[in-house]
DNA sequence: TGACATCTACACTTTAATTCGTACTATTTT
DNA sequence: AAAATAGTACGAATTAAAGTGTAGATGTCA
């Protein structure tokens, strides 16, 4: 296989959802997130080793001062969304980030008061560059 | 792990890149094409591996009328890049598009000609809900 | 202090992705 | 019709991801 992408896989992404809305969190917290989030019921030391596994790739970060350690990702929500958009861009939209843009914006998923804002930050781009 | 996502493979979509821009091509011309992309020696059987069990998932089409089997993506480009896109936006984004496009815009990678284009789009896609 | 609960550590299993080599088949060339 | 050439098929090895169970450490409480 080639050598592991840093890209987070799916499950260290729902990891990292948790802690993003939780704020650092013991890897029970997360567990039952989790479990309730996917309607699955996962075993708790398989959360554990997932946790673990993600501090041994830098992916997250371990207080251990107190009995049950502590965890927070490593990296702020933003830097990864970026990562991870940056990544897609090039893999599949060849680099090409007017075609990312067109194609999220042709997707009917941007209500027409989201449509304004992304207008919003046109106009505020173009001002910063004149 | 879990049941197979329909998202290709990092190869798989190196693959469909290649067959995105030759058109229907063979298991040679797609080797050829991957190894010059990749810098990387791979073997004419390794892609041909990839390519027929791409068939086997449906993500290839194989034409064998001809001796040297003639292979084309079973979805269009804009389909699977859609798809690609709305996997991301629900995995990582939340499912906010907004913040998907923001973040795409924030990018720099975003021309000034470029981003009159996303202005236009934005305002098409206005004419057709009022 | 002994019973019980709660954690972490970790070996192990299973599955998917990736890669390669070998075998076999068909075509072309001498 | 050999010999060389060019394909396809496919078993097998390797690695990563995902998930579980068990063992051992530590803390709580009657």
């Amino acid at each position: 296989m080639r050598p592991a992408l840093n890209r987070p896989t799916d499950v260290e992404l729902s990891i990292l959802r948790v802690l993003w809305t939780l704020g650092p969190a013991t890897v029970r917290q997360v567990h039952e997130a989790i479990c309730e989030e996917r309607g699955v019921n996962l075993a708790y030391t398989a959360v554990l080793k997932m946790m673990q596994t993600m501090v041994d790739k830098g992916l997250l970060v371990r207080d251990e001062r107190d009995r049950s350690h502590v965890y927070r990702p490593a990296q702020a929500r933003e830097h990864t969304l970026r990562h991870m958009l940056d990544d897609l861009l090039d893999r599949a939209f060849g680099g090409s980030a007017l075609e990312l843009v067109a194609t999220a914006l042709s997707d009917r998923k941007l209500a027409p008061e989201e449509r304004e804002e992304v207008a919003k930050l046109l106009a505020r781009a173009k001002e910063k560059t004149r």
